[in-house]
DNA sequence: CTCCAGGCTTACG
DNA sequence: CGTAAGCATGGA
């Protein structure tokens, strides 16, 4: 157990905004990272952490060394985000391993997070290891492979099985460089991620953002919609697929190179 | 019953 | 090219 002194850092928003599905609060919060059991919990601005890592990493899992007074100074462009800005004070992104958030987010297409949250436990279950009583390890993409569609049925993706099964065979057999995205631009890593069946524009966007680190990630859902109209009078007229592509651009323009962190304080208010 | 949920693919003009 | 239906599943 360690302690890390940390401003600007509040963990329940962190984990509870959305960006994460598999943590969950008690008293501490208990979650699985790179296939341990880590768990968190703050008490006078330290957070305190039971883990068998070390410190770099949990320090780079919660992106405690991002400068976030530059972000928030960054993004702050009116007195809306501001005040979600301070409203939501120290909810930070999180640095996700790239196979679970891309499984995670294939899930999440026209879905609900409750739904999204049980089938990703569903498979965990199912093809994961068990760490510890009741916690189980992410399927790797060999343990997917192995699986057939009927074995897969149990988990509930519906349409999305095929095409989760499809990546995990592809890069089981190392024949899609997942974690050669880090290394890409935030365009050429979209171009290779929407390549994938069943990753469009939105889904690489959260991959991009919640795995990779693209802080120019502006992913746009139906939450994101709703709170930019709200907010800033979106009113496209036109087909859903070109306004949210029109509003990403808006948000990159307007809120910058950090506008993945934007795009998290306008979603957790939505989620309200 | 119908509609929608952190969208994407396919097909049609 | 750009746009609309269809898609499993489950809740409201």
């Amino acid at each position: 157990m360690y302690r890390i002194k940390i401003n600007d850092f509040n963990l329940d928003h962190s984990l509870s905004c959305g960006q994460v599905f598999r943590w969950e609060k008690k008293d501490w919060w208990t979650g699985i990272v790179n296939g341990a059991i880590v768990r968190a919990k703050q008490e006078d601005g330290e957070l305190i952490v039971e883990s068998s890592f070390h410190k770099e990493l949990i320090v780079d899992y919660f992106r405690l060394d991002d400068d976030i007074q530059q972000i928030y100074a960054s993004i702050g462009r009116d007195e809306k985000i501001a005040s979600l800005i301070n409203k939501y004070r120290g909810l930070r992104l999180i640095r996700q391993d790239p196979w679970e958030c891309l499984v995670t987010y294939m899930c999440s297409s026209n879905n609900t997070i409750w739904n999204i949250t049980n089938s990703i436990r569903r498979m965990c279950e199912c093809f994961g290891n068990e760490i510890e009583k009741g916690f189980y390890s992410f399927p790797t993409p060999q343990a997917l492979s192995c699986a057939s569609l009927c074995d897969m049925s149990q988990c509930r993706l519906g349409f999305r099985a095929p095409r989760v099964l499809k990546i995990a065979n592809i890069v089981a057999k190392g024949e899609f460089d997942l974690y050669g995205i880090k290394d890409l631009s935030y365009r050429k890593g979209r171009e290779e991620l929407m390549k994938i069946e069943g990753v469009g524009n939105k889904i690489a966007d959260c991959v991009l953002l919640f795995a990779f680190g693209k802080l120019e990630s502006f992913p746009v859902d139906t939450h994101i919609e709703q709170i930019m109209e709200r907010y800033y009078g979106f009113n496209f007229k036109g087909p859903k697929s070109r306004k949210r592509d029109e509003m990403a651009e808006f948000a990159r323009n307007y809120f910058g190179k950090y506008c993945g962190y934007a795009q998290e304080y306008l979603y957790l208010e939505d989620l309200g």
